[in-house]
DNA sequence: CGATAATGGT
């Protein structure tokens, strides 16, 4: 019995014990619940079992077929999310906005616009209205196919029909803007939001000052968050965490210490993505022994991670420290951190680069034995620097081995490197 | 009364 079912397996009992019967609001919640989950054998079965378990007196109604919907919409079963919607109709439990709005999204996220612009217009047939949901699902996924033009014909629909924007409109509109490279219209759109004061926290300010770090209009991000201040907004941890992400992707130490000293003077804590970036960043620039410090004065404040120490193990690597790289996975044990696959990875990767391929092996099931298994990454390094004159039984071995040990393997190594030595033997056997 | 939909940073 899994723990899903274990954990609502009371239900099956009568439900005297406690004299609380549930209703149908209970039974949504944890059809929600499963959906949530991911567990859709579970939600469906609590809604086909609602009506006998309560005796009769809970039928699923309009909240429970969305949420079956949605979750089936989210795990990638459009078809029956469809069959579900055909059913409640059968049932006289009319679609509402809510049911259409969540299969719009679910077949765009399948990549079928077409369908859900065609759902769009049914609901307008049936008489309902599209909500500023179901306009910023459309928007959002036009934005990601690159249909740019698109999108602002919706969005004028959608001002000339009166639909209120709300502040997911603003990120949405943000985000697809820059993400088409249309930075100045999102500076200009975040601009006009500001004055008809749609804006209510950072999110939208951090879209773009991300995407302007990236670009590395450094300038203009700072400017961005200068103005923030100007406007009452207040800048969290992730606007700070981005521009000290940029400065430090840009080599500039000096500047992601002076954001993070603004960030300090205001209540805002650093979290550990905010050190781990610095560390980063210490690293890129030469400053290896700095970060170590860094690193030794975090842990004692436990306030490290895996990805601390992986970002050290790089760093150390790059600047040619490999004994000390090869000497952390042991400190962070003691540590209390658990190795990831990324970490062995990272020093697998630089035993091949040195023609140490032997050696790689060898940590490689080393690392299987300290319990971090190793994932399509290994078994692409592994792989593409193999020893050209090893035997393929000795490729398809290790193969063999890394499956056996639950790896998938990476599909365009295996297609390229270890399929044709597969069909060579399988030839000559 | 209570339960359901869309957005961000290593």
């Amino acid at each position: 019995m899994n723990l899903i079912t274990r954990l609502f397996s009371w239900i099956e009992w009568p439900a005297f014990y406690s004299g609380i019967w549930p209703n149908v609001v209970t039974f949504n919640m944890m059809v929600d619940g499963a959906c949530k989950m991911g567990d859709m054998d579970l939600a469906l079965k609590l809604v086909r079992k609602m009506e006998i378990m309560s005796g009769g007196s809970s039928k699923p109604n309009s909240v429970t077929y969305n949420s079956l919907i949605d979750g089936f919409c989210k795990t990638g079963g459009i078809t029956v999310a469809e069959e579900l919607r055909n059913e409640m109709m059968k049932i006289d439990i009319e679609p509402n906005v809510r049911t259409y709005a969540t299969m719009i999204e679910g077949y765009s996220r399948a990549g079928c616009l077409e369908e859900a612009l065609r759902l769009c217009d049914e609901m307008v047939e049936r008489g309902l209205l599209p909500n500023s949901v179901v306009y910023n699902s459309i928007m959002h996924w036009l934005y990601m196919e690159g249909d740019v033009d698109g999108a602002s014909l919706v969005f004028t629909d959608m001002s000339d029909k009166q639909i209120p924007l709300d502040k997911f409109t603003c990120s949405i509109l943000t985000r697809g803007l820059c993400r088409n490279g249309y930075i100045t219209e999102a500076l200009k759109f975040l601009n006009q939001s500001l004055e008809n004061n749609l804006i209510e926290d950072a999110f939208s300010h951090n879209i773009l000052i991300n995407f302007l770090c990236k670009s590395n209009k450094f300038a203009a991000a700072r400017q961005l968050l200068a103005r923030m201040y100007l406007r009452g907004l207040v800048p969290d941890v992730v606007t700070f965490g981005t521009l000290i992400d940029g400065h430090c992707k840009e080599g500039n130490i000096e500047s992601a210490v002076q954001v993070y000293d603004t960030m300090v003077k205001g209540e805002e804590k650093p979290n550990l993505l905010i050190y781990n970036s610095i560390i980063n960043g210490l690293c890129k620039d030469g400053l290896v022994d700095v970060a170590r410090s860094l690193v030794d004065v975090l842990q004692r404040m436990g306030f490290v991670d895996t990805i601390t120490y992986n970002t050290l193990i790089n760093g150390y690597i790059n600047c040619g420290k490999f004994d000390k790289a090869f000497k952390l996975p042991t400190l962070m044990q003691n540590a209390g951190i658990f190795a990831s696959s990324a970490t062995y990875n990272t020093l697998i990767k630089f035993l091949c680069k040195f023609g140490c391929v032997q050696e790689a092996k060898e940590l490689m099931t080393m690392m299987v034995l300290w319990g971090v298994l190793p994932d399509s990454i290994t078994y692409r390094t592994l792989f593409t620097n193999i020893d050209k004159n090893c035997s393929a039984e000795e490729v398809i071995e290790l193969h063999d081995y890394m499956v056996l040990k639950g790896v998938v393997p990476d599909k365009l190594t295996y297609e390229n490197i270890v399929s044709p030595l597969l069909q060579e033997e399988s030839a000559t056997s």
